[in-house]
Parts: C-alpha cells; sequence; structure tokens
DNA sequence: AATAGTTTTGCAAATGTTTTCATAAAGTAA
DNA sequence: TTACTTTATGAAAACATTTGCAAAACTATT
C-alpha cells in the first residue's frame, strides 16, 4: 500500500517557510503579544500561502483544552431538544467551543457508553439532560473530575451541577390551572415515564395536586404515548370517542397536547368548548396553534444560555462548587382551556 | 500556581500496572488478536481498575482517523433539520462516528469559519446543508481533500458528493398540483431566497411551471418570511385579510404553511373550501395537522441515512469519485387542498 | 561606548499514543 | 536434541505541538 504523502503542512514546514523556528509560531497563535509584529506578519503570510491548519488534536496533549464541549441527549428529533440544543450550542460557539453531540435514544446503558467515548475524545466538559442516570455515569464523570452540567432539571440535591426547572412544579401548575376552571374529571396523556425524569415528575406533581383536591387519578383516566403527534392523535381519538370521557386532557407536553387538538378538531369537537386541553412545554409553535394551546412555560431558550455560560465557568474556575441554577415554570393561560 | 497533578493515567501507567510495555497495552486495543488472552486479561484488569480511557487526540497524531465527523448546519432548531440531523447521527454512530456539531444561521462567512474550526479538530469528513457555499469553503475543503457531502439537494454537477432531492422539482410538483386541481390564483409564501438554495430551487420550480401555464406570479402574489409558524401566520393574516386574495397558497415549507393554516382558522376560513393551502416538506406532523396539509415530501430520514452511508464511504475507500444520490420528492394530496 | 535591563527568538524536552524493528520465547519438524 | 518457524513482547522512533530555559538582539542608562 501507498503512504499517501497528502499535503501535510505542519507547524514546521510554516516555521521554515517563514524562516523561524517553529516556537515562534506556535506562539504567534497562542501568546501573539510576546511576538514581534514583524514576525508575525511573515508567519501570517506563509500559514495563509501554506493553507496551514492547527492541529488541535496535538494541542490537546499538552493538558491544553480541547476546545470541545461534549453534549449527550436522548434525541435531537424533538422540538423541545431542538430548541434547547441550539440555544446552547449557539451560546456556545460564541465563545469558541465546538460542540461533541451524541444521542441514545432514553437508553442509560446507551448513554454510559456515549459519555465513554466523550472522555476519549478529551472533551473539556460535558452536558448531559435531566438528572436521571446510571450510577455508572456518574461514578465515570466523577472519578474523571470532568465540569458536568445536567441540563433540564432542577434539583436542590443533585449530585452534579445543574440548570432548569422543576418538572414537578411544572405539574402541579398545570393540574393547579384545571382545578381552577372547575374541572374534576381530568384525564392524564403522558410519555412513558421509565428513564424519563421529566415526564415522571409532571405526573407525580399533577397527581399530588389533584389527590389534594379529593382527585384520584384511576388508571382509567391515564393513557400512554410516545412523544408523537400521530400517535398522541390517535390516543386522543380513542379517549374522546369513549362514552365517559374527561372534561379536560392534561398532557405530559405539548406536543401530545398538539395530538389531542387534532383529534378534537378530526371529532368535530370544540375546544376549549367541549373539551380543555392543557399542555406542558410551551414549544415553539404552541402559542401559535388554533385554538392557541394553555400550557406550563419551561424556557428552554434560556436554559440552554445559562447551561452554556455554567460549564464554561466550570471549565475555567477549576475547582468550583457543584452550582445549580433554577428556572421558574410559568403558566401561560391561552384559549384552548376554560372554565367548565 | 500549582500544577495539579490530576489523576492523569495514561498508557504507561496501565502498562506499569500490569507489568507489561506500553505498546503491548496499545495492541491490546487496536489489534487483540496479537496479544495472548492471558496478558490480555491482566491489561483488561488494570485498565478496568485505574479507570484508563485511551486519548483519541494522541491517536489522532498518527495518521489514525479522529473518529469524528463534521456535522455544519444553518441551525438545528427546525422541524426538517433537526429530523435531518437525528437520522443522519444516529446512522453514524452505529458504525462508531461521533458527530463534531456547529451551526451557523444561514450566514455564509460564518460557515468558513466553523468549517475551518473542524479542520482543526481533524474531522475525517464534513457534511454541509445544502450546495451554495461560499467560493473560500469550498477551496478549504478542496485543498485539504477532505470527504465532503452536501446533505439535503440534489443536483447533477454539484462540485462535492451530494444526497439529497431536487428542490427545483420540488417546487414543481407543488406548482402542478395546484395547478392540477384549477387553481389559477396562487400566491407564493416563501422563506427568504438568500444564502438558501432549497428556497430558492423551488419557488424557481414553481415559478418555472406556473409561467408555462400562462400564469405570471406578480410581486404582489409573493410574500417573504422567516422560517416561523408564528411569523407565517401573521402574513398569512395579512393576506387573507385582503379584499382580493388567491384561491391557493403555495408555501416554501410546511412550517410556513402551517402558518398559514393557523391564519385560516382564525379569521374562521375553511381550508381547503374557501383557500387552499400547499406545503413543501412533509415535516413529522404534517399529516396529522387539522386539515391533513398536502405537500411534498422529501425524505428527510432517508436523506440523512444516506449521507452518513456515503460519508463513511468516502472516508473508507481513500479517493472514491465524487458521488452523487438523488431522492424524489413525492406529492402528498392531503386535505387542504381542493378542486376549485 | 559599556553596562544593565528588557524583549524576542530558538533549542530541546515533554505530551500520549502507535508502529517498526528487533529480540526473546515458544512451538514444530527433523 | 537441534534447527527452523512462528508468535508474543519490548525499545525506540515518530507524530504535531507547547513550553521552560537560555541565548541573542535590542533599548535605555550612564
Amino acid at each position: 500500500m501507498v503512504k499517501k504523502q497528502q499535503n501535510r503542512v505542519d507547524i514546521t514546514t510554516v516555521a521554515r517557510a517563514a524562516k523561524v523556528s517553529a516556537s515562534t509560531v506556535s506562539r504567534t497563535f497562542n501568546h501573539p503579544d510576546l511576538v514581534t509584529p514583524a514576525t508575525r506578519k511573515k508567519i501570517d503570510r506563509a500559514v495563509r500561502r501554506l493553507g496551514y491548519i492547527r492541529n488541535r488534536a496535538a494541542q490537546a496533549m499538552h493538558g491544553k483544552r480541547s476546545g470541545t464541549v461534549g453534549l449527550v441527549v436522548p434525541t435531537i428529533d424533538h422540538a423541545i431538544f431542538a430548541e434547547l440544543v441550539q440555544s446552547f450550542s449557539e451560546k456556545l460557539e460564541t465563545v469558541g467551543f465546538t460542540i461533541l453531540m451524541t444521542s441514545h435514544g432514553y437508553d442509560l446503558e446507551r448513554e454510559y457508553a456515549v459519555v465513554r467515548k466523550l472522555l476519549e475524545h478529551r472533551v473539556d466538559g460535558v452536558a448531559l439532560i435531566g438528572l436521571e442516570h446510571s450510577e455508572e455515569t456518574y461514578l465515570l464523570l466523577e472519578q474523571q473530575k470532568l465540569p458536568v452540567v445536567a441540563v433540564w432539571n432542577y434539583e436542590e440535591t443533585s449530585r452534579v451541577s445543574c440548570v432548569g426547572a422543576q418538572n414537578l412544579l411544572a405539574g402541579r401548575m398545570a393540574a393547579e390551572h384545571l382545578l381552577n376552571l372547575g374541572h374534576r374529571d381530568i384525564g392524564a396523556v403522558f410519555p412513558n415515564t421509565l428513564g424519563n425524569d421529566r415526564s415522571f415528575d409532571r405526573l407525580r406533581g399533577a397527581k399530588e395536586v389533584l389527590a389534594n383536591a379529593g382527585i384520584s387519578l384511576p388508571t382509567s383516566r391515564q393513557w400512554m404515548t410516545p412523544y408523537s403527534v400521530f400517535q398522541a392523535k390517535a390516543v386522543g381519538l380513542k379517549i374522546l370517542t369513549q362514552k365517559d370521557r374527561p372534561s379536560a386532557l392534561l398532557c405530559g407536553n405539548d406536543v401530545i397536547a398538539q395530538g389531542c387538538l387534532y383529534a378534537a378538531m378530526q371529532m368535530g369537537m370544540r375546544v376549549p368548548g367541549d373539551i380543555s386541553v392543557m399542555g406542558i412545554g410551551d414549544f415553539k409553535g404552541s402559542k401559535d396553534m388554533e385554538p392557541a394551546l394553555s400550557t406550563v412555560r419551561l424556557p428552554a431558550r434560556t436554559i440552554g444560555e445559562q447551561a452554556a455560560d455554567l460549564i464554561v465557568r466550570l471549565i475555567a474556575e477549576d475547582g468550583l462548587d457543584i452550582t445549580r441554577e433554577e428556572l421558574q415554570p410559568e403558566l401561560m393561560p391561552r384559549v384552548s382551556t376554560a372554565q367548565i
């Protein structure tokens, strides 16, 4: 096999072309103030002419930062994560970091594997979604002493730094809203709560509030659906066609709520006239739906930005303590819910 | 400043612990068949005990692949890119690559910058969205002889490998559909086509078909809106409130169509009774909308997967020619459009 | 003009791996 | 047992960079 002698132009090639030493070239990049403008110009020219591109891999070997941050998401194919990921990476890019992104499809075993891979790439920090992770993952991260922030959830006792909202609160607010409107017969439509602490907490919060009001949520009033308009609509259809239907639907997130909304429309029912629909999340399009969706806002954009800021701080200030930032969910009463 | 002597466990630490040489440890990872099971076990134990994690950065310095692929998107905060990115990265992860993701917000200058950064990280290949890129970017990529695939668009004469559909065709099909239904007065609602060849081609295709049918598209029948339900709805409202309104709306993508749909609903108009609305893209929720959105399907998922396959091939088979894969757009006539 | 002080540059060592080559150990055939 | 293969391991060089230290080149001061 022929060893392809690529156009490998490295720092010494540049040095030779500029008639200086490699050290000087290195310095022009890393400590430009230490080298004379004249030399710098010579080097710049050589760099440009040869099309030299520095090698972060080689830099990373000197204890230098790799300039990357790992981002681990269950999936990005969801309105909510897309918004989060976008704001997170935008912010991080402004300070020069590049995102190494991986997804695990809600599988905590795979999460461990992808975190390991991130570690192999010597990321400077890691962001994870939520606080529910395998013990192995936590251990790995702790052992490597890597800056970590859990995004999306807030918990006072979290094992790592976090920025997010209390989903429990969001669940409560949604239920309270429905209660305040006089609803007593409420159906809950949620995604699977396994390996998804966001959903779990929301449902828990809602149940809690209902229980306090003396309302139980029997299994006959609980439905499960994956995170998809299509499947939520199907479930919605099933719920609404049954004789004895609830007066309000409390949905685990806005996508599910949207599915339910469409189900009602397809059946020619009036929302909120015939049934109220409540979401959680306040995704980008939720306020524009017809009818506009009542929901509890979780500020994805802000969370993403603050998480980015935090990870940067954790990386820069070595040995910073666990830091927790709580964002408040906010009730957004709109058109899709009404007094009974 | 105290030099923090981290728990830096490297290959020689492992070697010492296992009482073998570093070379042997390296071999256990890269050519396990060359080392005796007994030794391998010793090493495995040491690795586990010390929590050793290999350093890809150091590997990458030996001409070894970095195991990363760069992905450059305008933004991921759009239904369509989210779906694409998801399938692309899922597929790539199954073969062991990690994604380095960056976005540029439709700014081709910034695109150049982020591609450069990707190059610094010595990605094994790059995927870009669309075929419209600055000359600088193309030059850079060519000079570095890096495997590149342009995702989303197909073009016979593309300068780099590509996998996608002809947006021109999609535009044509959408217009033809409306024409076939008897519409003669059509309004076009598109995003800005600057630095966005997808939109540009779609609009061009539509215009072409209409012109052939003797229908012109005066500027008074063209509207521009960013890629957002909210803003599209606002534009839709403006269009529909004017006296002299078209009988059909041809939208640059499904998100815009959704906005228009909502605008019509808010005004109490019937779709498709009072007005037909046509999208392009067939995003995840489009078939579930009420009324179900007529659109031209661009198979995002398939494109993402095939793009992943292609980049892997380009990386593996050094010196593979430019390869182009065309996926066909497909008309999805649904409820939101009707005979006039 | 000589000296001291400062700035700029180069040399060489170090970083964590892989790989080539050499050598030792083990296995096989005679 | 010997000679010849084959297999397993280690030593050292290589990869592209950064950095501590020291030499060289300037400036300022006398």
